[in-house]
DNA sequence: TAAAAAATTGACTTGACATTCAAAAATTGA
DNA sequence: TCAATTTTTGAATGTCAAGTCAATTTTTTA
């Protein structure tokens, strides 16, 4: 990659965290092009300099936030541990994220009023790797006597609901530290699956 | 209420139902009041007789929803259960209802984009009011010895959270009737809880 | 340093949709 | 029946924001 590809890429990144910052106070109907260009001092035209729209735009940042996801799975997977922390641990990462990503989560949960088909396509295809992973840790973790689930497609659900409502309360409990309540929402979450 | 008052009563309603058919297939941003009244063979002009406009009129869908639910509670409070048998009843009834009124449940995920201050604070509350019942059959278990709960709001903000998910995966499920789902969702759910 | 390439600007176009309203139609009740 | 009242209509209005683009400025590179 030459100096200057590198160069826009990176730009294109500042404008998707500057997005993701927006987007998270106003949604996205609520954000203007022009809003997401005034937050980094620039105007909207240049905007479509880098992307094709709003809507690609938008869909750029959630991609992004779907593959560190995985990542972040991947992380925790690599280390030593039981195949129940395992599963504790990426529950855990998996929150403190998406308090720290809160728009691109919201925005998760009605893809179908913004995005096209084949964003979608995309979109539910890097959903579905990442739910794959929480199978496998949840057959491990049965296998190895820790859990015991019996539908393991409905469980990995279930538990996935659970961590995604956060962002939607998260401030009530405004007391506590994002890893402190990360912490206390994964040791519920984590009776789902459990013997 | 006279008899002309009760017709009008009947035809808002008429026009919350087939608003909520729309908002399920498009969204609240994706539907537009034509779209709404060319359901019902009406024109969008008389929508605005009846409401004072898009954001009342899907206001006013919202806050029935949020009534029903709590409705739907106190039906299954009145009978004579265990507080474990209450708790899963509720639990069910929810997760049938919001399959069925699947467009309210999720407009609920992003108020803030869609309503006013003053109209948020009535959701707020019908919330709080729904949540505290949950908290009520929570406390009831843990007492009865059926429960395993440290902090309630926490876990019923998860338990809540993994309820509220399913409009979001049901279709995966594609096979099961709304009822056998309900059922299976709630039997892991439950587990947030038990001891 | 000067030509070429990249990046930015902001005024302009465009389309979509919520909302209004005066006139027409339908309903009611005396 | 017919006047009063309620309800419906659809054309007109206004607003708002996405997207375009020719001109300008900045940066690169040779």
């Amino acid at each position: 990659m030459s100096l200057m590809e590198r160069k826009t890429a990176e730009k294109k990144n500042k404008i998707l965290n500057s997005a993701l910052i927006v987007l998270a106070e106003k949604g996205y109907h609520g954000t203007t092009m022009e809003d997401i260009a005034n937050h980094l001092l620039m105007t909207k035209g240049s905007l479509y300099y880098y992307f094709k729209g709003k809507q690609d735009l938008v869909f750029q940042s959630q991609i992004r936030i779907l593959k560190q996801s995985i990542e972040n799975v991947k992380s925790v997977n690599q280390q030593e541990l039981t195949s129940e922390e395992k599963l504790a641990g990426v529950i855990r990462k998996h929150i403190e994220y998406s308090l720290r990503e809160k728009a691109g989560f919201l925005l998760m949960a009605n893809p179908t009023e913004i995005f096209s088909e084949t964003q979608l396509t995309e979109i539910y295809h890097l959903r579905e790797a990442y739910a794959a992973c929480y199978d496998e840790l949840i057959e491990a973790g049965v296998k190895a006597g820790d859990f015991k689930v019996e539908n393991i497609p409905v469980a990995r659900n279930v538990l996935l609901g659970a961590m995604n409502w956060v962002t939607q309360w998260y401030s009530e409990e405004g007391a506590l530290s994002i890893e402190a309540f990360a912490q206390l929402v994964t040791d519920y979450t984590m009776r789902i699956v459990k013997k």
